[in-house]
DNA sequence: ATTTTTAAGTGTTATTTTAACAATTAAAAA
DNA sequence: TTTTTAATTGTTAAAATAACACTTAAAAAT
């Protein structure tokens, strides 16, 4: 089915750099690749488009290998083109990110594919270019969790506004004032109180809240300030 | 070359999306496709990547082929990637929009490439997913006029603040209080004031502005507030 | 039983930013 | 000299933001 005979085809993949939170620290999730070049070294997860599936299905096949997790928050980032990116062979290669309630992931899966979580500040040596990807990623990240409530996806269904906070910081390296932070956040209208309270925390416990899915849907895309300052932070 | 033996091979394209204004209305430029399939219909510039050049720079050279000029503000937007987008056969795009100054476009090249501009409100039927990305391009460059100054890149070196707000009226449609936007505009710190006015407005004339390049350099990632009330503007 | 400890939860205020609003002026044209 | 037209400029009320500290719930220690 070569039809456009002239031109020449390239190899072309995807990437995914994937997002958890543990309640203390921001990581991505690497696994040990299993093939020549860089067998055996530190890679994203990723793989080929295949002919039968567009780049996004791409995408979602590599992302739920690896998590066999449905509906996560992906999306894509950034092509990386340049001509010797991978030594072996021309392969052009869309970048996408992931968000995903790190408590879901199954452990076994880390075995599987020798898989494990790096904190972001000590990633280690990565293959090819994927150490751009995973700063694009960070900065992307913090973009839009500057301006849209994607920081969500990153908590299980039920969280604690500390629990929120710290992520926040983290995500920004910054700290925040709590009193500021809860307004901010209570504001948007996103949040709904529950009325049982996680105690691993503290001795008094935190009430927990949950997202009210109804407005998370229709102000995704409303600019949220949840960030003071964001200009002084973002770059 | 072909080293990952059993992995398939795609063609990959790029497509531009090309901004102008011409001081009253925001246009994209588009051609008459030359070859088959859809010959002779409108179309984005665009074309093959070539096996020894990066994504980015087949991008400049295609922007490049239809402008013939050097330095233009030119971004990557995102990639299209479903199976049928192009019916000959499969072809995965990176699309790129591309700001520049309408002014300094030869209308010779028009000539050659059967190109025009449109108007964005009177964009033609364009040929496969195309229309999607010129949506694309029109929210990206919301999105980050909102937050950085790249309308400039539209603008001759000279320009007046009438110009400036007429702009940025148009690409979010709206109208702004114009002494607000002024003191917005030059709060900035971006502008420098000139001592030659601009007489083909009005009467009296307005006073010609350049871009200070430092500070625009330096201030390019911060957020700028030009815009009031962004979110409700954006989407 | 009482006290201590620890983190959660909550309000006020000064400052800054924003948005709404209209009169004056320069310069050509009449 | 007057008229016309768009450019230029400032004030103020309202809203948003950032800085700041005490009270409270609940377990742990005494």
């Amino acid at each position: 089915m070569q039809k456009y005979s002239k031109q020449t085809r390239l190899l072309l993949a995807v990437d995914c750099i994937i997002f958890g939170f543990d309640g203390e620290i921001l990581k991505i999730l690497l696994i040990k690749r299993d093939f020549e070049p860089e067998k055996g070294n530190w890679s994203l997860m990723g793989g080929f488009v295949q002919p039968n599936e567009s780049v996004d299905q791409a995408a979602n096949r590599v992302l739920m290998q690896l998590t066999n997790l449905q509906g996560v928050y992906l999306e894509q980032l950034y092509t990386f083109g340049s001509t010797k990116r991978d030594p072996l062979e021309r392969t052009v290669s869309v970048s996408y990110f992931a968000l995903i309630d790190i408590n879901k992931y199954e452990t076994q899966l880390s075995k599987d594919y020798h898989a494990d979580w790096f904190p972001l500040k000590r990633v280690p040596k990565l293959i090819f270019d994927q150490q751009e990807m995973v700063e694009a990623a960070k900065k992307r990240i913090r973009y839009k969790a500057a301006l849209h409530p994607i920081l969500f996806e990153l908590l299980p269904e039920k969280f604690t506004l500390p629990q929120l906070q710290v992520l926040y910081e983290n995500v920004f390296n910054t700290s925040m004032d709590k009193r500021n932070f809860s307004k901010r956040v209570l504001a948007t209208g996103l949040l709904i109180k529950l009325e049982d309270k996680d105690k691993t925390g503290s001795k008094r416990g935190a009430f927990y809240y949950h997202l009210n899915k109804q407005s998370y849907y229709i102000k995704f895309q409303s600019f949220i300030n949840i960030i003071p300052n964001p200009d002084t932070l973002l770059f």
